[in-house]
DNA sequence: ACATTTCGTGACAACGTTGTCTCATCGTTA
DNA sequence: TAACGATGAGACAACGTTGTCACGAAATGT
C-alpha cells in the first residue's frame, strides 16, 4: 500500500480510501490512485485489514465434514458455498474420517485462523470441548448428526420419521419377514434410522423380535457379506432395509450375485446416482444435502449477525423415492 | 496475547515464545504461561503472525474446482487435503461452475487472503489474467487442463492416449463402425479425447470419415437424446465411445432404452460409482484423481519451498478398466 | 578475583491495514 | 470583511504478533 501511495504522490490512508470505496476523495485523486494500483497489481491484504478492524471479521469459514470426497458432504458444501459465497465469505474445508483427534485439531486449525463461524459434522461421543470456543461466541452450527454435550443449531435429516416412513412402505407391500442392515450403533444417525424403522414395524403389529438386526456394517464389503448369510439362512426376510449408502450397496451386490434383486425388496436410506438405472431401480429415503447445506449457512449468517436466540435444531425432512426395489412383494 | 503475559506475571515475548516452541524459556515460566494460556483459552492468531514475520506464510492455499460437488473433483481435493494437511496447510475450496468471471473474482478473493499458493482448473480460453499474479511468485498449479498463456506447472490425465487405448479396444474387437460422443470442443480435454480416439482409429484403418462425431453434449439429457437419434438410424453404430462421465450416462439411459445394453459396445471416459453393476458392466477409461490430486500438492509444495526449475506439465496416465460393455463383438 | 560466556527475559519496532483526529483550503453567508 | 461549514487529505496510533536487540544474573573460565 506505501508503494501505491508513493506511486500515486498520496497518502496511505487516500490510498486505503479508495480501495473501500469510502467517501471524501475527489475524482481526480481517485483516478490517480486506482491507476498506480493497476500498475503494482496491487491488492488488498485482508487479514491486515480485519486485524486492525474492530469486530475483526476475516470473511471465512471453516467447514468440518466426514470426507470432502463423500458424495453427500460434498453436496452439502456446495449448497454452503453457494449461499455464503453471497457475502464474500470464503470456505475452508477440511475432512475427519471418523477420527475426533483430527477433529479438535482442525477446529484449533480454524480457530487459529480466526474464522468467522463454523460448520461441523460432529463425530467425536461428545463436543463438549469445544464450549469455550463457542461461549467465546464463535458461530457454530452442527450439521448432519446432534451435538453432545453443548448446545448449539443444528441442522439433521428426520432419520426417524424417513426409516419409519421406509419400514410403513415396506409393511404396505405385505412384507412381514424384515431385516435391517445398518452402520454402528455408536453413530446418532444410526441409532434414529434403527429407532425409526423397528418402532414403526412394531405399530404395524410386527414383533420387533422377528426382525433381523445387524449392525456395525461400515463399508460395502461387510455389508454383502453380512447380505450374503442371511439370505442363505433358512427362513430368509422378503425385504430389507439399509440404513446408509455404502450398506445399500453391498446388499446389492449380495442380492445380484444370489439373483435375488427381483425377489427381495429393498429400500435404501440415502439416494445415490444412477440408483434408478438398476434392475431394477432402487427406491430410497433421500435426504436432501442441498437444503441441508443452504439451511446451514443461514443459519450461520444469522449467528454471525449476532442473532442470539436459544439454539435450536432444524430438522429437513426426508423423501421417499419409489423406483422399484421397494414395491417388489414378498415371495416365500 | 497481552492478557496471557499479563495473568502470567510475564513480558508478551515470552508468551510467544512459549507458544511457538521456541527455546530459551525456563520450565518453571514456561509452566506458568501455559497454564495462564489455558486459563484463558487462548490461542494464536495465524493471521496476526504472518503478518509480522518474514516470508508471511499464511498456510492455506486456494482450489478451484468446476464444483466441490463433482465427484472427480472431490477427489482430488481430497488428495491434495492429504497431502497438505501433513504440513498444516489448510485448503480453501470453491466452485468456478464455468463461469470465467467467477473465476477472476475467486483468484482476486484468494490472493486478497494472501494464499500461499493455488491449485485452479482453467476455465477461461485464457489464463493470461494471472500472469502478474503468477509473476508476483505465488505458485500455481493446474489441473486437469493444461493453461493457455501462461507458463505453469499443471498435472493432467493423457486424454489423447486415454481416448487411444478405448478405440484400439474397440477396434481389437471387431468393430468398424464407431460412434464418439463428447463434451464441446471449448473444452481442451474434450478435444484432446477426440483427437486420440480418431487417431487411433485412423491408425487401425478405419476412415475418420466413417466415425459418427457428436459433440457439444454437456450433461445427460443431451447425451441420451443425441444416442437415441443416430441409434435409431439406417446404420447404426457398433459401438460408442462416450468421452464423459455425464455423456456415458445419457448414452447408457439410451441404449437402455432401447434395449440395446447387450448390443452395442460402449467404453466410457471417466470412472463411476456403480459401474460394475450395471448390466452388463461399464467399461471405461478411468482416471486417477487421487493421483493428480497428490503430485498438484507434491508440485505446489515444491514451488512454496522455492523450487524454480522451469515449469513442467505432468502426465497421469489412465487406465481401461474391462467391465463387459467395451468387450461386446459387433452384431450387424 | 575478575573477565567472559550463557541464559532467561523484556522493551521496542515493524508487518499492512484502518479509525480518529487534525489541518489546510475553498466557497458561502451574515 | 469576518466567521463558518464543507471538503479533501495526511499524521498517527493501534490491531496481535514476532524479529532484533539489550540487559541483568548466573555460570564458567582464567
Amino acid at each position: 500500500m506505501r508503494h501505491v501511495a508513493a506511486l500515486a504522490g498520496v497518502g496511505i490512508k487516500t490510498v486505503s480510501r479508495v480501495m473501500n470505496d469510502e467517501p471524501g476523495v475527489s475524482e481526480a485523486t481517485r483516478q490517480r490512485v486506482l491507476q498506480a494500483s493497476r500498475q503494482l497489481n496491487y491488492q488488498l491484504d485482508m487479514a491486515a485489514g480485519s486485524l486492525r478492524r474492530s469486530g475483526r471479521q476475516t470473511l471465512s469459514i471453516g467447514l468440518l465434514l466426514p470426507s470432502v470426497a463423500n458424495p453427500f458432504s460434498s453436496e452439502i458444501h456446495r449448497a454452503l458455498e453457494d449461499t455464503l459465497s453471497e457475502r464474500g465469505i470464503a470456505v475452508f474445508a477440511a475432512s475427519l474420517d471418523d477420527d475426533p483427534e483430527r477433529e479438535k485439531a482442525l477446529v484449533a486449525a480454524f480457530l487459529g485462523r480466526r474464522v468467522d463461524g463454523m460448520v461441523l459434522t460432529p463425530i467425536g461421543r461428545n463436543q463438549a470441548y469445544v464450549i469455550p470456543e463457542h461461549s467465546r461466541d464463535l458461530p457454530m452450527v452442527f450439521i448432519d448428526r446432534e451435538p453432545v454435550g453443548i448446545e448449539a443449531d443444528a441442522v439433521v435429516t428426520d432419520n426417524a420419521a424417513g426409516a419409519a416412513r421406509a419400514a410403513a412402505h415396506l409393511v404396505g407391500h405385505g412384507h412381514t419377514r424384515l431385516a435391517y442392515f445398518g452402520d454402528t450403533p455408536e453413530i446418532q444417525t444410526a441409532r434414529e434410522r434403527r429407532r425409526g424403522f423397528l418402532e414403526q414395524l412394531g405399530q404395524a403389529g410386527i414383533p420387533t423380535s422377528t426382525v433381523y438386526v445387524r449392525e456395525g456394517l461400515r463399508d460395502v464389503e461387510s455389508a454383502r457379506l453380512a447380505a450374503l448369510a442371511v439370505l442363505s439362512s433358512d427362513e430368509p426376510p422378503t425385504a430389507i432395509f439399509s440404513s446408509q449408502n455404502l450398506v445399500t450397496f453391498g446388499v446389492m451386490r449380495a442380492l445380484k450375485e444370489l439373483g435375488a434383486s427381483r425377489r427381495v425388496a429393498l429400500v435404501g436410506f440415502d439416494d445415490f446416482a444412477l440408483s434408478d438405472m438398476m434392475d431394477p431401480g432402487i427406491t430410497v429415503i433421500a435426504q436432501h444435502p442441498e437444503r441441508i447445506g443452504k439451511l446451514a449457512a443461514e443459519r450461520l449468517l444469522a449467528r454471525i449477525d449476532g442473532d442470539d436466540g436459544a439454539p435450536r435444531t432444524y430438522v429437513v425432512p426426508s423423501e421417499l423415492i419409489v423406483r422399484g426395489s421397494g414395491e417388489l412383494l414378498p415371495s416365500y
